[in-house]
DNA sequence: GACGAGCTAGACCATCGGTCTAGACTACCA
DNA sequence: TGGTAGTCTAGACCGATGGTCTAGCTCGTC
């Protein structure tokens, strides 16, 4: 809760700058360690909890370096959240409208599958979601820039899914991506959690079966069983 | 990430006492306010983003004081989070098992509309919400006392569920338990959010459409429509 | 009255994130 | 060659943080 000092001067983030624009990336290489332990460091102990200052002793660079080269150590944290992040949306690839419930289904499972594909044995995005997981707030504010390349294509396939019959429009679509990601982001957890007591081939077929909950969970209401609502 | 010091007294924290031993409650009387403003400090800036420092000035207490009654900052915020959480389950009520499908969702919407109920237009609960979105490490450790009370019910109805056939059996139940505290989450922060921007009679309609979610999520994939898997 | 337990205030401490200054180095110009 | 400006760097410095500890006060017991 410390105030801000009224002198603090505006400063420009060197690492934030395209880095194809210099011929030598000499920074870049000495700040890969740095930006590899903020990563394990934030996931580990949360945006607040991990030492900046601990972080700069240990990859060997000067206090002096670092601020020169990250304006403070949210910055910091945004360049590992965006180094993660960057690959992945191409990676997943672009929605293609269909038109029937089972084509949109089918895409919806090879995207998923493209995802995965895309996190698995990949440190960044491992530590990226222990970082949501555990900074939910500093990843919000660092995620800003990037929330328009993940939600308004989720919205989008939703939309399109709702006009081929395959997804509830009792709902706000809005509601139904927050919800969907929400539910998402707990069937991570728990596999993540528990991955290790079960053996890859369970894994594997609940993360396949896992897929229905969304299917379900979307489906028109009409498309499944009908109850009377009690009336207390 | 400051080391502890090896000479760190054991220390037990006053205000975790049973309160009702004392015939004197000065001490809760004078703690209270720390507590509201801790709820609120939390709440707002999350449990690293908080200062103690600052709290404890600000209700005009000493150090000595406010560390003598709480171990340290951890066992104030387990504090605030105790005093939120324990009225609900005796609000919420006991699961009573039922022989239908139909009588399975009308007490689960009963339920929910108690925990509802319970917690509408309480600063304490409300607190308890933002605190657990903001600190979701904090809050697993300091919830960790009190997830038996909440998880096993849950898991003890979906399992009623499952014999009466309004609940899936094909996936693990400690899996569709954690992916319905996660669908809630998401509703919650999601109708948070929006609240203002809808009217009370949209969001009454949109919070009992929603339970839709929940059992269409949760139900049998017999129940629903059925779709073969593609095979890429 | 002496002693021990409990309570209290606030000085003290190491660590934190961030600021700033002095110095080194390089390139450019007269 | 010397002077100047810009860039980069190390590390001293600073206020704020969470937590520790000491001295002193009060009360109850013997």
């Amino acid at each position: 809760m410390s105030g801000k000092k009224a002198s603090k001067r505006e400063k420009v983030s060197t690492a934030s700058r395209d880095a194809g624009a210099h011929p030598a990336t000499a920074f870049s290489e000495r700040l890969a360690p740095l930006l590899d332990l903020a990563a394990e460091q934030f996931a580990e102990h949360g945006f607040e909890g991990a030492s900046y200052n601990a972080m700069i002793e240990r990859v060997g660079l000067s206090k002096g370096v670092a601020y020169h080269h990250f304006r403070d150590k949210a910055d910091l944290f945004r360049a590992v959240v965006s180094r993660a992040i960057e690959p992945l949306p191409s990676a997943i690839g672009d929605w293609n409208d269909v038109e029937t419930a089972d084509a949109f289904w089918s895409q919806t499972e090879q995207m998923v599958e493209r995802a995965m594909g895309a996190m698995a044995g990949n440190a960044r995005t491992a530590a990226l979601l222990r970082m949501a997981a555990r900074s939910p707030g500093a990843m919000a504010e660092a995620f800003g820039a990037y929330e328009p390349a993940f939600t308004a294509p989720l919205i989008h396939a939703l939309e399109n899914g709702r006009r081929v019959g395959a997804v509830r429009d009792d709902l706000p679509v809005e509601l139904l991506a927050a919800c969907s990601i929400g539910l998402g982001s707990a069937l991570d957890r728990w596999l993540a959690q528990h991955g290790a007591d079960l053996g890859p081939r369970r894994m594997r077929t609940l993360a396949t079966q896992s897929l229905s909950l969304f299917e379900q969970m979307l489906a028109p209401p009409q498309a499944t069983r009908s109850r009377s609502r009690s009336k207390k």
